[in-house]
DNA sequence: CAGTGTCGTATCTCACCTGT
DNA sequence: ACAGGTGAGATACGACACTG
């Protein structure tokens, strides 16, 4: 391996200058002072032969190379305080811990109702949210024991998948839109709409194949926001309108801030998994989870078609405005 | 409030010594 | 011969005082 330039101490100079603005202030929260701040910045600038902060009067800004360094610090800290706490519950063999993580969304409202379903006090749920992203390497690269994720079964002999649930994928707007009116929705009403998606890359949403390229149909403004959960604070706000996983957006349904319509009469559904790593034996703590969330999922299911962690109801009308 | 110069302290490296 | 301890010198780091 490569000798690393920067140390953790540069990490969370980096981050803390970011986040609270000044060297002063970063300096006063690390428990150093301004001038050792200003000395360790200079060092990792020097290092590295690259600026990291932009100086205007008495402010700091990242400079695309600090912004860079800035998130990497933000993961990589992160995950060294929960690892920390990790082993520190491990070297005192009270606990379990059990990493989960979930694909796509890091929408966490059902996780106190499992937990307590799970009934398990010795096993310590953590979650990863870094799996949003790429939840299989996640997985595979061990940073978490359990994932869940969206669509078609891709076997692979390191993997063991449990279906979850079929889920309803759902157009989401204010409550105040007029596509809110509808009974449901097709592709031609999205035609005029700012639509907000997470990501077209590396591959659009599982609605445009199933939606807006089999009606040859697509939205004409598009915007990408990158963070699922940034669409939902969006179309809430009347920006845009947008098609998440039911499950992901029923607090909001709930409360009323959001509208959720079926994807055509017959509805739009996805397949969730919950996948683990083939090595876990039947009664590891990770299969232990995984079952339960199979099993709790199906006892939410009450017989109806839909929802993994979401309330059960009818999503056509749970929240039709008057 | 950021940056600089100076100085004291902590830490690291290396050579040497001692005990087994 | 090897492992571990000790001390000197080099280096890195941080505090203080000060400037712009």
């Amino acid at each position: 391996m490569a000798n690393l330039r920067l140390e953790i101490r540069h990490l969370s100079m980096v981050r803390y200058i970011a986040d609270l603005g000044t060297v002063t202030a970063a300096a006063d929260h690390l428990g150093v002072t301004q001038s050792a701040l200003t000395h360790r910045l200079r060092e990792a600038e020097r290092r590295l032969n690259v600026p990291l902060f932009s100086r205007t009067g008495n402010r700091l800004f990242l400079t695309p190379a600090g912004e860079r360094l800035y998130s990497t610090a933000v993961m990589v800290l992160d995950d060294l305080v929960r690892t920390e706490e990790d082993v520190s519950l491990l070297g005192k063999q009270q606990r379990t811990v059990v990493r989960l993580g979930q694909g796509t969304y890091n929408r966490f409202h059902w996780f106190p109702g499992f937990i307590e379903y799970l009934g398990e006090p010795e096993l310590e749920l953590d979650i990863v949210a870094r799996a949003a992203r790429e939840p299989l390497t996640t997985l595979l690269d061990g940073l978490a024991d359990i994932v869940t994720v969206h669509g078609m079964r891709r076997e692979r002999r390191r993997l063991r998948w449990l279906r979850l649930a079929n889920d309803p994928l759902v157009a989401i707007m204010a409550p105040s839109h007029p596509m809110a009116e509808r009974d449901f929705v097709t592709a031609d009403d999205f035609v005029n709409e700012r639509y907000i998606t997470y990501s077209l890359e590396p591959e659009p949403g599982f609605e445009w194949t199933r939606l807006f390229r089999s009606a040859r149909q697509r939205p004409r403004r598009i915007s990408v926001v990158g963070v699922p959960e940034a669409i939902v604070d969006l179309v809430r706000a009347g920006l845009g309108v947008s098609i998440l996983s039911q499950w992901a957006v029923q607090p909001e349904i709930d409360d009323g801030t959001l509208v959720a319509r079926p994807i055509g009469q017959a509805g739009l559904n996805l397949d969730w998994w919950v996948v683990v790593r083939a090595e876990e034996g039947n009664d590891s703590p990770p299969m232990r989870v995984a079952h339960a969330m199979v099993a709790w999922s199906q006892l939410r299911q009450q017989g109806t078609a839909q929802l993994a962690f979401s309330q059960p109801g009818d999503h056509r009308r749970a929240n039709r405005p008057e």
